[in-house]
DNA sequence: TCGCGCGTTTGATCTAAGTCAAAGATATGT
DNA sequence: ACATATCTTTGACTTAGATCAAACGCGCGA
């Protein structure tokens, strides 16, 4: 059924695209080459099912490219992403079995994996790998809490700003470009998704969508390519203050 | 500003209430000791804030009676309840100075508290503290995710069935019965303090509650004595599937 | 005992977002 | 180039929950 691939492994870890910032940011060479050994890619195609929630989960890693979400689901169909993983953000949880989300390659996706057990064996011997996995937590939570004042508080203009603003964050984090004049990036999300992660329909992450083109907040090229002429204009629609909304 | 008082210390930390479940269910006797000299009780009365958001926070601790809340708010006041307290839940971050969300005593509130710096240096020495935190923060995540559903997909009546389930079933894991039989406990929530927990108003609260004791859901007892005749009849109206909705 | 304040309930009305439906766009494969 | 499938936009209408407003109940101090 998951038509996923194990793919060779070309490159040492340092080479990686994102060089495993998420995990191995401050482990010493000997710890790089422990952290080699337990490591694999694998390769999904947009649409593709990682994980089912409830499946057995044997392996951490974290995203290389592409975009995966959380989503959880209830009988009669209403789904609810409650995560949105992007290129060096982490999944998996050491010390436990099962997988409680269903985690879905939105796009094509490329994860650098490791396997669960030597994973955690090597956490415990590793100090800080736990303590960065803490940490890394610790920003999680942050922003699933936010995420709860958006999806408790906003207004549906408001939701999809946020929701721009965060990417056009990330985005720009990646390019380690300041936030300064117009921003420039390629959504990654379908309006389905955008409505799932939004607790909105997709009709109205149209709509809104529409609403902000017309009021010159964003520009469109394309359904997906987007320019944001003036960040702070498009955090005030968020609704967040200035100083800017999602910690993680 | 702030009335807290800290209060003497009465007893040793295996004498505590809830016996300090959240840090040190696994500590050996000398590290119990350690605990106990980083270790002090502030009570805090109903209404009172713990902490502002964004003020330094130089404690760690958790609940020992009582119930404590994090809230967000935007400019404009609107607010947004993230976290729910109860005896036995830990508050602060290990590594970060400020904190995020505010903290509002919500009933009488008695706390345990560490200083943080020193409790910092305990958890490097002591790694099976650390790794316990992991685990308590990924419980966190899990519920704050789970509580994303609630929030972005249930309906009114819905969400006020999963409050009072949680509420229901962390109660019931205090007093350790099983959950089989009616269900009794105080609701320890204004009516507004769940409307801020649920994304609703509180008038909106007040119909539903209303509305599931009109339909035999449950019964109440003065404003806040809630029995619930049939748990599982609860489980459904919150749209659970029967497994059962919260992890933490 | 009364009056005050706070939390709560209930009613009438409004509105943001959902639902249902149809038609444009864009891409994909033949 | 054309047919098919997917994603997206837009329109008309409905509705769940918000808003505005009034009254109820209960504890508490004077």
């Amino acid at each position: 059924m998951l038509k996923d691939e194990t793919i060779a492994v070309p490159q040492k870890c340092g080479d990686c695209p994102i060089r495993h910032k998420a995990v191995c940011a401050r482990c010493e060479p000997q710890e790089l080459e422990q952290l080699e050994q337990i490591k694999y890619y694998r390769k999904f195609e947009a649409g593709q099912t990682v994980i089912w929630a409830g499946d057995r989960m044997d392996f951490v890693g974290s995203v290389v490219t592409g975009i995966a979400s959380l989503t959880q689901t209830m009988e009669d169909g209403r789904t609810q992403m409650v995560g949105l993983l992007l290129p060096s953000d982490f999944v998996g949880r050491p010390g436990r079995d099962g997988a409680v989300y269903n985690v879905v390659a939105t796009t094509d996706l490329v994860m650098c994996c490791f396997r669960k057990k030597p994973f955690e064996d090597m956490m415990v011997i590793t100090p800080h790998i736990a303590h960065r996995l803490l940490q890394m937590t610790l920003d999680e939570l942050d922003a699933a809490r936010e995420w709860m004042l958006v999806l408790g508080r906003k207004t549906a203009r408001e939701k999809i700003a946020s929701l721009l603003s965060i990417v056009a964050r990330r985005d720009a984090a990646l390019r380690q470009m300041g936030m300064a004049g117009p921003l420039v990036f390629d959504l990654p999300l379908t309006r389905e998704a955008m409505a799932d992660y939004l607790g909105l329909t997709l009709e109205t992450v149209s709509r809104q969508i529409s609403a902000l083109k017309r009021d010159g907040v964003i520009e469109l090229a394309g359904k997906r390519h987007v320019t944001v002429p003036d960040f702070l204009r498009l955090m005030e629609e968020a609704g967040d203050d200035s100083d800017g909304g999602m910690p993680a």
